[in-house]
DNA sequence: CTCGTAACCCACTAGTTAGTTACTTACTGT
DNA sequence: ACAGTAAGTAACTAACTAGTGGGTTACGAG
């Protein structure tokens, strides 16, 4: 009976309470880096039940990295890009991916952490293959009616587009530490994002946009 | 006195095979994850030594992470661009960061592991960033020749254009994992490498080239 | 030949770390 | 009301890890 009583014990509290605090020590430490002693004090919770949610380092690990692929696919899929102009749908996903990951630098550790170790966690996730392929799906979509209208060319592989939205937000922003020292700017000011949004939107554009 | 004999006692030699061992180590296993006995295992050579020359696992780092810069940098040096007509010599870079990444992966490994640490490290190296300028001005100096000739727009950062080039490469490499499972594919046939590539070729060239 | 110095090595330690054991406390269905 | 079960806790351990103490061995200058 679900009633929402306050509950002094409450087990699904306690595991949300873990996993928040985990994915920020994940993030901020990578997987090997993190310490379990820590997750579970951040979680004001004991680590016994870190153990008995989620039975080991990894499997929280685990957990953490599907949430948060989940998460950025439900929020994408919230745009409702089939109800704008191509170019306007375009765009709206371009501007809303760097928001995206402005809001949820996590996001970007996390995956830079699964890829170092060779994406053996998320591979065992079944409900990322689902969201995934809805994903791409939406971008196969987007991409023919907007060679239909006639204003994108035809031909462009939607996965290749993809990859190329999110490598143009995801460079800038995790790598921003070593580029500001490379590129003797600090890339995080207002005015410097707003430069970054502003070109990337144009080079997917002129990326896609019809030949005259 | 700096003859080329045979050392049994090589003191230059063992500083070499240590950091390349660690090289390795931080590469795969990431600042955190490296054991610095292992290194020590790998490059044959006692741990001590490696404390005698880095002075502690952090020195280490940050010697690796240097000398990986200063590689790439000196590399793109080599390829001397202001020989070749300007959208050639742009083709030429693209593909050059290109191939490099992927005959040194270890790069884009240490780059995200320095970034997960905010660049500490490299944030002391004064030789990176006289390195680094010569590498944006030669960007500059290559789109300021390109507009003037009419081929490029002009009003291109070479800052933005730099981060794009790189951008496109590196997140494809580094989140091949990733990418496996999300894009359902093989990342990393020679077809999909050489499918990848072109599209990063067109995709920099549309962007900078001049509107007609 | 021999002495000073730099290269090199083994074995140890102090402190962590993931994971566990053995327990108490509160809630729920009957 | 109370028995069974799930939530929660504290203290422990076995394995590991960065760093060092205290040497020995080889080389080359004089």
């Amino acid at each position: 009976m679900a009633v929402t009583k306050s509950r002094p014990r409450d087990a699904e509290a306690t595991r949300a309470r873990i996993l928040k605090a985990a994915k920020a020590e994940f993030a901020a430490n990578g997987l090997g880096g993190a310490r379990v002693d820590e997750i579970a004090a951040k979680a004001d919770a004991n680590k016994r039940m870190l153990y008995h949610y989620f039975g080991s380092k990894e499997g929280l690990f685990k957990a953490v990295l599907e949430e948060a692929y989940l998460d950025i696919r439900d929020a994408e899929q919230e745009l409702q890009l089939d109800h704008l102009d191509p170019e306007e749908a375009l765009e709206t996903l371009v501007r809303f991916t760097w928001d995206y990951y402005l809001a949820n630098p996590e996001f970007l550790t996390l995956v830079n952490s699964e890829n170092l170790h060779k994406a053996r966690h998320l591979k065992e996730s079944e409900r990322i293959k689902v969201v995934s392929r809805r994903f791409v799906d939406m971008m196969g979509a987007l991409l023919d009616r907007g060679a239909r209208v006639g204003v994108f060319r035809s031909g462009v592989d939607p996965v290749q587009l993809n990859i190329t939205i999110a490598a143009l937000g995801y460079y800038y922003l995790t790598n921003r530490f070593t580029g500001a020292i490379v590129f003797e700017r600090d890339l995080m000011t207002p005015e410097a994002l707003e430069e970054r949004i502003a070109f990337n939107v144009d080079t997917v554009l002129r990326l896609v946009r019809a030949d005259p």
